[in-house]
DNA sequence: TTTAAATGTGACAAAACTGTAAGAGCAAAT
DNA sequence: ATTTGCTCTTACAGTTTTGTCACATTTAAA
């Protein structure tokens, strides 16, 4: 589950928010103790950061710049004002994204999908389906539930996430496991994949590896 | 030069635009056969394309979709004040970013320069010096010679290359080694830092994890 | 249905990986 | 000079990883 933390100082709004992200499948949590934010943040390491730029106590940018100092957890700065100030400050600052006061629902639900998915594309966490995958560790994780993928599964995952809904040929992931290595069986490949499915299985992914016969391989 | 590609119908826009990325040193190329665009975009092969959702002839958001079958050149949508329709529409098409107009000429550049340091951060493949990285296999090439690091040499390097140029606590790479795993001991650190030094050696980067006694190690 | 090609699986042994232990080295402070 | 607290190195053994092999199974065409 894609743990979300709401800093804000309006009950209300923040109630409200939790509620929005918890129907879309997100964890919500409330950050309560304003004061020592940037504590809470590393000790719950939430994947990402909804940030009212104008809570009470502390500046939220100045917040959003020592965050920035220890951590790369992805922000998106809610604003009140539509000053095109603050958003420059925000960006250069370093949030993800940012959102103004009163924003339709629907469209933070797309921003913070949108943010999710450049982060898979730029850091060590892919975030797929239900589940969390660290590419450098080589850990799935499902809930409860963790994987650990050797070096060869990895590189088969990665590969087919990387085009998801598109078939990846055998040759090509031989290619991305043996680039230049002498003569491997193409066997090896098959039982990479097998190990990997098997792995994969314990998580309750049991099918989503198809095989296109003749054609490779693709993530469903 | 960093080259990006302008798809946008009112001439006066383009133009301006045009000079706007010229300024900031980027190669602007502004579309002129919007009829043909995904022909001219496969050609011209942009780093970045800039696509107003509002040009005649063709539906910008199509064109979006076509484009993403066959690249994943990254696209800043332009969409009109208060479409937030569009907007939902450009991200979950699959735009990179968006921006509403009329827009600030410098949050333009702003993102422009974050889609583009996303892009550098998505590949496996990290130049450090004269060293071709590549962080998913754990290779490290210099010239003809080659090493292999394990997954902990690659957490521990990749972490040091993420804080380029400050130090970086033993606690801190514990941490990245092994979370929330039991006791382990913290000469395990030490022992595979002299492991991942003696790989360097051999390509005659015997000194550059530098040791600052009782605050960590720095990557020089 | 038969056949041939493609793909899948379990076992195995060699190689690689990795945390620990024990002692050595080293720099700053006393 | 001695002590003290870090850091480094080597050796070792348990564990994991991985390509191969020998069959088994599936698929689609004949």
């Amino acid at each position: 589950m894609i743990k979300i933390m709401i800093i804000e100082d309006d009950k209300i709004t923040s109630k409200e928010l939790k509620e929005l992200l918890e129907n879309n499948n997100y964890e919500a949590i409330i950050l309560e103790n304003l004061e020592n934010a940037l504590d809470e943040i590393t000790k719950i390491k939430p994947d990402l950061i909804i940030l009212d730029i104008n809570i009470p106590y502390i500046n939220g940018q100045l917040l959003l710049q020592n965050l920035r100092k220890v951590s790369d957890i992805p922000v998106i700065m809610v604003t009140s004002k539509n000053s095109e100030t603050d958003e420059a400050l925000s960006i250069s600052y370093g949030a993800d994204d940012y959102i103004t006061k009163p924003y339709n629902p629907n469209i933070l639900l797309l921003r913070i999908g949108a943010v999710l998915k450049r982060l898979n594309h730029s850091s060590n966490i892919i975030f797929y389906k239900d589940l969390k995958i660290n590419i450098q560790k080589g850990i799935i994780k499902k809930d409860d539930k963790e994987i650990i993928l050797t070096k060869n599964e990895m590189i088969i995952l990665s590969s087919l996430l990387k085009h998801q809904n598109k078939i990846v040929t055998r040759d090509e992931l031989m290619t991305e496991l043996w680039d230049n290595e002498e003569f491997i069986s193409d066997n090896a490949l098959t039982v990479n994949i097998s190990r990997l499915r098997n792995k994969l299985k314990y998580i309750g992914y049991e099918n989503i590896i198809d095989t296109r016969k003749g054609q490779g391989y693709i993530l469903l």
